[in-house]
DNA sequence: CACATGACGAGGG
DNA sequence: ACCCTCGCCATGT
């Protein structure tokens, strides 16, 4: 099936995220334009981690957690992080104040995709 | 069209 | 801060 634009949106977001820096479910659906599609993002993360190399372990949820079901995902997200210089509390909280990934103010989803797309052609 | 899915989030106790 | 409930919504079937 063709990806929605939507979709193809959450993706370019989702890569955008810098090495050493997280982000969040509802952060990401809020930039794609949807502030309440926090579950659209973990569909796109099911669906496309694999096929499009998507920098999965960089998307956490708004507590500053790693939302992973099982332990050993969680571990593994938790090493991929740290491997960045990515900190965590006592608590396995990431502090979002100190990590939490801000676009730089001329960061632009649009010239982000034709860059992307000059690339891949 | 109806219904299920999901690594969520806000709010209240 | 933890736990629970409920609302959310693009997709797939």
């Amino acid at each position: 099936m063709a990806k929605s634009a939507f979709t193809e949106v959450i993706i370019e977001l989702i890569r955008a995220i810098p090495p050493g820096t997280v982000s969040t479910y509802g952060r990401i659906a809020e930039m794609a334009g949807s502030p309440r599609a926090a579950r659209q993002v973990v569909r796109v993360l099911h669906t496309y981690s694999e096929t499009e190399s998507l920098p999965w372990h960089r998307v956490i949820n708004r507590d500053g957690k790693i939302a992973l079901l099982s332990s050993e995902q969680r571990n593994a997200q938790r090493e991929l992080l740290e491997k960045e210089g990515v900190e965590f509390d006592t608590s396995g909280r990431i502090d979002l104040d100190t990590y939490l990934w801000q676009p730089d103010d001329d960061w632009d989803l649009d010239n982000d995709l034709t860059i992307d797309s000059i690339c891949r052609s």
